[in-house]
DNA sequence: AACATATTCAACCGCGTACGC
DNA sequence: TGCGTACGCGGTTGAATATGT
C-alpha cells in the first residue's frame, strides 16, 4: 500500500504521501482551488510535482470521495457498467458518485475480474468463455500421448498413469476457474471442485467411465451446466444505458448482437468436447487392449 | 510463533489528447 | 500546420497487510 519515500532527479518527493503535506494540499486547494496543477506545488510549498498532487486530490483528498467497501448494488453495477464501455475506468466512475477511477479500476481486477472467471464468464466480453474448448483438445491430445509413451515404457504403471491421468483433469477445472489455493471468496465454487476431488479420490474408475454430460460427473456441475446454456435473459449481465459520448441506440445493437451469440449452442460444443475429454476410453481394459494390439508397431515409433 | 505466499490498493509511469501559440 | 505544454487516463508496480502452512 505504502512506497519508501523517494525522490526523483530534480529533487522532488516520490511516495506515500505524509499528514502534514495532505493538510497543505487541502488547505491550499479548499482557499484557493486547484488552478494549473504544474503551478500548485510551488504556490502551495509543496516539494512534489503537479501530478502527484492532482492524483493525492482526486483519489484521496477530495471531500466528496465515498470510502468503506462498495455495496453489492455498486458492484453489479461496474459489472453492467464495464460490459458497455469496457477498461473505460473514469466513464464508469462518473457513474458512481463518490467512487474514483483508480478505486474501481482496483476492485474490477482484484474481485469482479476473478469473480466473472469463477463464474464461467469472459471478463473482457462478459460472454461464456469459450477458450476451455481449445484447452480440452490440446490437454487430451498431450494426455493421450503422455499415457502411450508412460504405458510403452512401464505398463505395469497403468494405475498410476490413470490416477495422473485424472489429477490433469483436476487442475485444468482448477484453471478454468481460476481458482488459487487460498482463495476462499467464492466458496460455492470451491467446494464445486472440493466435490469433485473427493469425487476423483473415491470413485476414480466411475469418473473415467462416465462423462456423457458435465452433471453426470458430479452432482455440483449442474450449476456449472446452467452457466454454459445460457438463455436470452441470462447469457448477459443487466445492461445500463452508455455515458453520453457513446450512441445508446448502437450500445443497444450491441447488446443484441452479443444476445444473439450467447443464444448459439456453443454450450453444446462445450459438452461434446467436455464429453469426450471425460470419456475418453481411460479404462484399463482399454489402455491393456490398445498396448496389446498397438505395442509392437508404435514401440519403434515412440523410440 | 515464524515463515511463506497471496492479496490489496496507493502511487507511479507513459501515452494519447486537447489546447494555445 | 506544426510544435510544445498540461492534463487525464489506463496499465503497472511494490510495500503493507492478510492468510495459509
Amino acid at each position: 500500500m505504502m512506497r519508501t519515500p523517494s525522490s526523483d532527479e530534480s529533487g522532488l518527493k516520490k511516495g506515500p504521501w505524509s499528514p502534514e503535506e495532505d493538510k497543505i494540499l487541502m488547505d491550499y486547494i479548499q482557499k484557493h482551488g486547484h488552478g494549473s496543477w504544474r503551478a500548485l506545488p510551488k504556490l502551495a510549498g509543496l516539494n512534489r510535482c503537479g501530478k502527484s498532487c492532482r492524483l493525492r486530490w482526486t483519489n484521496y483528498l477530495r471531500p466528496d470521495i465515498k470510502r468503506g467497501k462498495f455495496s453489492d448494488q455498486e458492484e453489479q453495477l461496474i459489472i453492467n457498467l464495464h460490459a458497455v464501455l469496457g477498461n473505460k475506468w473514469a466513464a464508469i466512475a462518473s457513474h458512481l458518485p463518490g467512487r474514483t477511477d483508480n478505486e474501481i479500476k482496483n476492485l474490477w481486477n482484484t474481485h469482479l475480474r476473478k469473480k466473472l472467471l469463477q463464474m464461467g464468464l469472459d471478463p473482457v466480453t462478459h460472454r461464456p468463455r469459450t477458450d476451455h474448448l481449445n484447452l480440452l483438445t490440446n490437454l487430451q491430445q498431450i494426455l493421450a500421448a503422455a499415457k502411450i509413451v508412460s504405458t510403452l515404457t512401464n505398463p505395469s504403471d497403468i494405475n498410476n498413469v490413470l490416477r495422473l491421468h485424472s489429477d490433469a483433469k483436476f487442475q485444468l477445472l482448477q484453471n478454468m476457474f481460476q481458482l488459487t489455493p487460498s482463495s476462499n471468496s467464492f466458496l460455492p465454487l470451491n467446494s464445486l471442485t472440493d466435490g469433485f476431488m473427493n469425487h476423483c479420490n473415491n470413485d476414480l474408475p466411475n469418473l473415467l467411465h462416465d462423462g456423457n454430460s458435465v452433471s453426470e460427473i458430479h452432482p455440483s456441475f449442474q450449476n456449472f451446466e446452467a452457466l454454459h446454456h445460457p438463455t436470452q435473459e441470462n447469457s448477459l449481465p443487466n445492461l445500463v444505458s452508455a455515458s453520453p459520448e457513446r450512441s445508446p441506440l448502437k450500445e443497444a445493437e450491441n447488446v443484441n448482437a452479443n444476445s444473439k451469440e450467447c443464444s448459439n449452442p456453443s454450450s453444446t460444443t462445450f459438452e461434446l468436447a467436455w464429453g469426450d475429454f471425460m470419456d475418453e476410453d481411460a479404462t484399463e481394459n482399454y489402455w491393456k487392449g490398445f498396448i496389446d494390439q498397438h505395442c509392437n508397431q508404435t514401440w519403434s515409433t515412440v523410440q
